[in-house]
DNA sequence: TTCCGACAGTGGGGTCGCAAT
DNA sequence: ATTGCGACCCCACTATCGGAA
């Protein structure tokens, strides 16, 4: 298969809003895919590459390069070429990913390479990703969308499914299960405001209130002595957390996979910061001298196989009483389990429960219907977290151009906290939280009290006041008070006030 | 007919390791 | 020694489509 028929379908896909048409045309293209070029084929059109990492960003990508008069190139003489990419390395490396970038990119048309750059880069923007690609396999195959999913979900790699279904048919798919060692895509929770918030969304069923641990996020797969260890996106980090992986072996269990979170604790057994759990977790190098500095401590919360057995479509009340059978007290999230969400003893207790845990200095809660299977990558409505939100009223400094959808709209706002002079510190940026009405007014309004504007970012003079919320300070190297808001999001303006009235720094400082 | 679940898009800060400066 | 880049941790929020209610 040429890369043409491939751009010129993801162009196809782009042009149109409406979901169906867009997995017509990705199951169009499928159905003319020979199983051997289905992997790269669909992740492609997917919006990703079947590499992890090349090494090539936007960065390398942004150069101009002659495009070619025909199309000439194959699929799979592209994913060779990536193959390459990243496999440079060493001094002069950059020089190199940038030599064969070229020749990809002046093999490729115009066109190709608009699809290339996208994909490279991660932007493709053409309104399909996994879930669409899925949506269109199942439709060129015949198969049921949902055990397409399901599938993917447990056999990690929409590739091999895509494989597996062109060879085989729809019967293929039964081969795709819960295998420890593979992982699994990890269950994801929804939010809420405040615990009354969660429990009214999950209805009248009995629910456990779990505490939310500000670490990473890890699945642990045991097999006898063979230990795997990997994030939530199914990146394989066992080398870097030998703790973890002694915590494993210490269940008595012959073969597991448990979901869980890396932590650090003090000598008070208080938790360490996210960023130093962060550091640590990402450091590769010296493992033992980082292990020396900050140990980590995992903490397990659900349990989706054990001994042979595949726990996914038992109820979180099933799941969490093989947890607690296999696993010892301290490796277990503390919880609470609520029988009657809607007695108002019960409400109290939950409340209770969720501000100590916020007391002993963890992020939040998580509440979860006892009722609901395990919904490997989705976004469930059966575990709802909540966090504590605070809230500034902070000036705009400046704002930049918007992408995508946002183009010719200032979009991204940078923030600033009084001084006591009368100058702002900056704090951070947001863009999120902007509904296109208010993005439309902002624009406007910014584009009055703009002083400058190089084509991407606008400085303006410093008067709107702009109330935002974010989830607590962090420590910052790039911002002059030597902290930034983590998830900041705008909450509306504030045109009563000015920006004489806005928060000061030293309110910033004292929230720490 | 209205409601709502799932999805994609739009970007945020910090951290590491690597290569270039 | 410092800086820029790519990758990957953490992630919130809105708009939209289309099936469910």
């Amino acid at each position: 298969m040429l890369l043409a028929d491939i751009a010129r379908t993801s162009r196809e896909v782009a042009a149109t809003p409406a979901r169906s048409e867009k997995i017509a045309a990705l199951a169009l293209l499928f159905r003319r895919t020979e199983p051997h070029e289905a992997p790269v084929v669909i992740t492609y059109l997917a919006g990703r590459l079947p590499q992890r990492r090349t090494g090539v960003g936007w960065s390398t990508l942004r150069e101009h390069r002659e495009p070619a008069a025909e199309p000439g190139l194959t699929v799979l003489e592209v994913h060779e070429t990536l193959d390459r990419i990243a496999a440079v390395s060493g001094k002069g490396a950059a020089t190199e990913r940038t030599r064969l970038v070229d020749g990809l990119m002046t093999a490729a048309t115009e066109e190709e390479q608009r699809f290339l750059f996208g994909l490279i880069a991660g932007e493709l923007r053409q309104g399909a990703l996994d879930a669409l690609a899925i949506e269109g396999l199942a439709a060129a195959t015949g198969a049921a969308p949902e055990d397409v999913r399901r599938a993917v979900m447990l056999g990690g790699s929409l590739g091999a499914v895509a494989e597996a279904l062109l060879s085989y048919g729809p019967e293929a798919l039964t081969g795709f299960r819960l295998e420890v060692g593979r992982p699994v895509l990890p269950m994801l929770a929804q939010s809420a405001k405040d615990v009354d918030e969660a429990l009214d969304q999950l209805g009248p069923g009995a629910v456990a209130v779990e505490e939310k641990l500000d670490g990473i996020r890890v699945q642990v797969h045991r097999d006898g002595d063979d230990v795997r260890i990997y994030t939530r996106t199914l990146d394989d980090i066992t080398d870097r957390l030998p703790e973890v992986l002694a915590a494993a072996r210490e269940l008595s269990v012959e073969s597991a996979v448990l979901d869980g979170e890396v932590i650090a604790l003090d000598t008070e057994g208080r938790p360490r910061s996210f960023q130093e759990i962060s550091s640590r977790v990402g450091s590769r190098l010296d493992i033992a001298g980082a292990q020396q500095t900050l140990p980590l401590f995992p903490v397990f919360f659900d349990l989706l196989a054990v001994d042979g057995r595949d726990l996914l479509a038992l109820s979180t009340r099933e799941r969490h009483a093989e947890l607690a059978r296999v696993t010892p007290e301290p490796r277990r999230v503390r919880r609470l389990v609520a029988d009657d969400p809607n007695d108002p003893e019960t409400r109290r207790a939950v409340r209770e429960f969720a501000a100590d845990v916020l007391a002993r200095g963890h992020e939040g809660v998580v509440v979860k219907s006892l009722d609901a299977p395990y919904g490997a990558g989705r976004r469930g409505a059966s575990w709802i977290k909540v966090k504590p939100v605070h809230t500034l009223d902070l000036v705009v400094l400046a704002a930049e151009w918007g992408h995508g959808r946002r183009t010719g709209k200032l979009s991204n706002l940078h923030l600033g906290a009084r001084r006591p002079d009368g100058t702002f510190a900056m704090l951070g940026k947001t863009f999120k939280g902007l509904t296109d009405s208010l993005l439309a007014w902002q624009t406007e309004r910014l584009r009055e009290l703009a002083v400058s504007d190089d084509g991407w970012l606008v400085r303006v003079r410093p008067e709107l006041v702009v109330e935002v919320a974010f989830d607590g300070l962090q420590r910052s190297s790039r911002y002059p008070a030597g902290v930034t808001l983590r998830f900041a999001r705008v909450l509306r303006y504030r045109e009563d006030k000015t920006a004489g009235e806005a928060d000061t720094v030293e309110t910033v400082l004292a929230m720490r």
